[in-house]
DNA sequence: ATGGCTTCGTGCAGAATTTCACAAAGTTCA
DNA sequence: TGAACTTTGTGAAATTCTGCACGAAGCCAT
């Protein structure tokens, strides 16, 4: 069964794909039409190397001594990350972020048209936001079936997540990019990522503290317990 | 000079630690008062000496054959994450999402209060959203010293992110949260965390199509567009 | 007290990731 | 053609992260 499967890339490249294609799709816009590891590795912030050996697990695209096509690696990138298709999406939770999602018209162009949204608030289903209308969270299964949707986004309130996200794999959805702050229960068949600004923004601060100690060390230093190095 | 700072925390243990907060707090919310390193472990879907490891970076709090008390390590984890003061954000670009963020009251009650908002749009200065006016970006420097400003947080468009966070940089700021799906140059004593809905809906694609191709290999593949493999 | 039970804290080994360093393979120019 | 130069692709070392396994330490019942 694995020898069927693609040769896999690690987790670590695979987060770091979208982010070289974004470059490359902006190198496209402005004309370039090869670039280096180098090159990319600069614009990213990324070391070179792990840039070489991030292209390597697409294939020997390269021509050594030249560098790497920009048009030619988009495909490839895209392909591998299964892009060359759309994929469906359906907002869960028609809150204010819910709606925004189905009103922005940025994902549809990148791939990722929203197709739905629902609620389970009888007050909501029925309106209106952008061009879909709300509909019943108890639909989910029909409506997965029927629109071919494939991800689900749960925008609603941290309450009801677990059971929204309970719905979603119900209905057969197995990607799930959450917004709620909290750590949902998946099988490990589904695939979840989180985006929580709550958390983006206690990580920075720990940093932020790190540095304002240091800084601290200068005038006043009794709080470094004892640590050498 | 790395002697006198705190034994520092491994970044991947920093990226959970908000996690384990927001549990905990859940579990203070519902009057728990104590939980083992396997029951956090399960809430947060992570192995638990993970989680033993991960809590002892913070000092020996728990107590053997009982666990840990959970104010008790909230209080702790605050503490390492610098959350026991507050951290003042500015938000640049006024757009939907910059207006949606600082009309936003959840981040204040977090530790975060949005108090400043700023945009290089002449129309748009002199505005209100929420309880701000909107600032002119180029009295960003003084604004950071005003309000004691330590997190800029980027809402511009993809085009003018660069020289936003330049302005923050220059203002002082070091901590940056970037919704613009672009890599920012900054030098390395800057903390940057993006936030890209694409880079997480392009991920979910490729753990998706995976799961895709190994169920396909069963029946036979007509979906696929123009994919050649 | 003592034995049995629970759970922490951590050494250590293995896995994953990053980085180095260099041979291989291509280009350019005289 | 061939020498100088550039850049890829990748073994292998270095680093970081994870998870097991178990001793240490506390609780409880008898």
């Amino acid at each position: 069964m694995t020898q069927l499967q693609r040769r896999r890339i690690p987790d670590a490249a695979v987060t770091r794909l979208p982010v070289y294609l974004q470059i490359l799709n902006n190198l496209h816009a402005t004309n370039v039409l090869r670039f280096s590891s180098d090159e990319l590795a600069a614009l990213a912030g990324v070391n070179a190397a792990k840039v070489r050996k991030d292209l390597s697990y697409l294939g020997s695209y390269g021509t050594r001594g030249v560098g790497y096509e920009v048009t030619y690696l988009i495909h490839q990138i895209k392909r591998e990350l299964g892009l060359l298709r759309e994929w469906n999406v359906v907002v869960v939770g028609a809150g204010n972020l819910g709606c925004a999602l189905a009103k922005f018209g940025g994902f549809a162009p990148r791939g990722f048209p929203v197709v739905g949204i629902v609620d389970n608030d009888a007050k909501k289903i029925g309106q209106t936001t952008g061009a879909l209308t709300i509909g019943d969270v108890r639909n989910l299964g029909k409506m997965v079936r029927d629109l071919n949707i494939t991800i689900g986004a749960i925008t609603t309130s941290t309450a009801t997540a677990q059971s929204a996200v309970d719905s979603l794999i119900d209905a057969g959805v197995a990607s799930i990019l959450n917004f709620a702050p909290i750590v949902l229960a998946t099988p490990s068949s589904v695939s979840v990522r989180n985006v929580d600004l709550g958390v983006e923004l206690q990580i920075l601060s720990y940093y932020e503290q790190m540095r304002t100690e240091q800084t601290d060390g200068a005038k006043l230093q009794n709080k470094s317990s004892a640590v050498s190095v």
